[in-house]
DNA sequence: CATGAATGAGCCTTCATTCAT
DNA sequence: AATGAATGAAGGCTCATTCAT
């Protein structure tokens, strides 16, 4: 009935997944609790209810556990932001909707939350990893918004576009580390219309054209004569290598 | 004869103060490279030319060691800060100021800021500490000079100072972590015209009304009749504690 | 077609023999290069290609695995020699056919010749072992020979026959690990010559009665009037318990 | 009174020399009881009465405690054996009185004999070591009695020199072995007489010119015209690098 | 004041071995 | 007959921290 079945009606590769969901949800758990450092494997898969071997089976290292936790979560946002955004028209719109998707993710998985934002953001091993090219990825999300809107003329072409997703996603990461660290705001969700609006600001469009979250498409396109051209080349920057 | 006395020419309290400032160092230095747990407190020690045991003599714990850090860095911040912003007119030039003089820090002392940006940041206990008291203090500088630009009517009221501020901090420190870990860009400095331009939408002034870096002490108090009531009362946010 | 049949022909039983022949020799291999404990079951397996768990079928422990491998090297070299030795007459050219096979057997196989030499001569539990017994079995062919050229004469019998044959096996050995470890001489066989003239000198005949190696059948039974009764019963030593 | 003062009576440096040579015994036991990798360090720490932390002081690996066992007992066998040599005339006498010493020395020190037998001998990487350079330091002086031997014409000199020392160590060892590993002979001193008759055989003297042990400086140099001449350069063998 | 010396506590990792299928 | 999967058990090694001197 429910979407956890009892262990004994898995058969072998499924019980398989599912240990090793087990585990790394038992990382996340206690990663985003303790740190990486204070957080042992031995309490990890005790949490997980495995052996402390079986970890070693799947995760070939503690640090190699760490690295694997946001694959399938990047993979689940990514996938879910693809859907929704060939939904919704307009640059800016798209970047709402990414935007707060992304919040909500975050607010709904605070220990992956905390595990991406205090622990794997400073790795400088991380950078190297299958699952920070995910993240480059899912960046890229942006960037296409970003020069779509550029493109059409929605967003105004005298800005740096890396500089300017730097500054979205540094507000937003901002915003949730102080969740993560201070509990403010309680819900992560109320920064969401005031950081959108901090957004709107630099994307120099008016608050007024966008509808509720989510469900926002109106028609916005290309409305103004405006060239479109971007004193900047888009993605010029070397951090997507 | 130089600024770095001979040891065999101080005196006790003096040469003290000497040791404890290497191991400060010699802490940054080896924390930035290696990071909290990876560095010991025995490769520290010898860097600094002090025994294990000294260390303790005065700082507690590693962990201790490690929150002493920012706080000499802080204060000669926000020293030069206060210094520099008395001679500065107007709200966005104080910011400019601010944001510019900041960054140029972090360039010139790669190794604190890494040791901030990739270590302290991150730290749960860091935030119950004496040294992010005073971190906490060189913000509110931020938000004077976000108040007084509303209350002038050089910034617009329509948008949260906190969020403003989560937005400054936020993309410059994420430009700083990727300076940091991607060396992107290659000087930091490179990175403050652009970065500034987009903080310039956020507070919707135009680049133009901008000199030369810390010299731009162009008249621009409140010269359109906006009556400089902020939606938000200052600093509401329960950060400051 | 070759001596060496493809897999697909094989039937049950012969399969199950050449998998069991390939786990020994991959055995033999891995313990001579990386020594018994570093060796893994693991390892071995996968280069025998059968499973780990095929490894315990047949060989109970791993180190019952390390014990079983002298078991056909020394049966083939046991069974070899007693061909040969029938065809030669003399025992000190009995002695000399049977120190050039050994040296050669070491000298063809130097995989099993480290295992034996480095891993298994040193082990107490390998004294208990079936393969120990099929090697002092080996030995008594040696000690036949010593009898039987004490009986004809042709060894002096005023040396202790045990302590003749553990100076031959002593300088034997001593050479062919100077061979494993150190690579000298680069080509074992290149030691046998200066071997057996050693050798001579301790069964006090002249290296001129010998002539080309294990064709060397001339006529050298008792010349002297030795009365060819030693000093020492034969085999009075405890080690053929 | 006695060599083992108590504890309380050590000075610090005293104290600490005393710690370092009960961690040397203890290993020397406990590898000899139970093999290098079936001793733990643990076992040895407590043996020793130190702190697992204290082996490391010292020896930085386990494996590097192993091959610091030899280095005192080397010593002190090579200091004997130079003082002794020189009171003794004649080579054959001086390795009558070397091979003695040796077994005395192994008979005396069962432990050692059996880690360096059993455990280092066999040792790849112990080969690369300081203390396998003591050991051929050592063996350098039965090469200085041979080619004496040989000079003064009491060692005929048609023989290898290089190999007659591998027949002389390859016998005594093979007799240690023996005795280590099956008791055979119960007390090793007793395999000093025949072991030493068949040395003679090699060096091709009578037994009769030996006296009692370590006791013979009997006047033996050069009795026969032999030219001295060997065939062989001495340690012509690429052994002693 | 300074420190050399000492250690307790603990963790990652490895594998021989087992057993259900 | 054959094996993939799983693990219990164990050990080398590291360091932050203490304390006698």
């Amino acid at each position: 009935m429910s979407d956890s079945k009892g262990k004994e009606f898995m058969t072998g590769p499924e019980k398989t997944e599912a240990r090793k969901s087990r585990i790394l949800e038992a990382a996340t758990r206690i990663f985003s609790e303790k740190g990486f450092q204070d957080a042992t494997i031995s309490e990890i898969a005790k949490a997980a209810d495995v052996s402390d071997a079986f970890v070693y089976e799947y995760f070939s290292t503690k640090e190699n556990l760490l690295f694997s936790i946001p694959g399938e979560h990047m993979q689940k946002l990514h996938q879910d932001l693809d859907f929704h955004l060939k939904l919704i028209r307009g640059a800016v719109n798209k970047l709402h909707a990414t935007l707060y998707m992304q919040l909500l993710y975050y607010s709904d998985h605070p220990e992956f939350t905390a595990v991406m934002m205090l622990t794997l953001k400073n790795n400088r091993k991380f950078i190297d990893t299958e699952a920070h090219r995910k993240i480059r990825g899912y960046l890229k999300i942006i960037d296409r918004c970003i020069s779509e809107g550029v493109e059409s003329g929605e967003i105004h072409a005298d800005i740096d576009p890396y500089y300017l997703r730097a500054a979205l996603i540094g507000a937003l990461e901002h915003i949730v580390i102080n969740w993560l660290l201070r509990k403010n705001p309680e819900n992560l969700m109320d920064a969401f219309e005031p950081l959108f609006e901090v957004c709107l600001k630099l994307i120099h469009k008016e608050p007024e054209a966008v509808g509720c979250p989510l469900l926002s498409q109106i028609k916005c396109p290309p409305q103004n004569g405006c060239s479109g051209k971007s004193r900047f080349p888009v993605s010029a920057n070397p951090e997507e290598a």
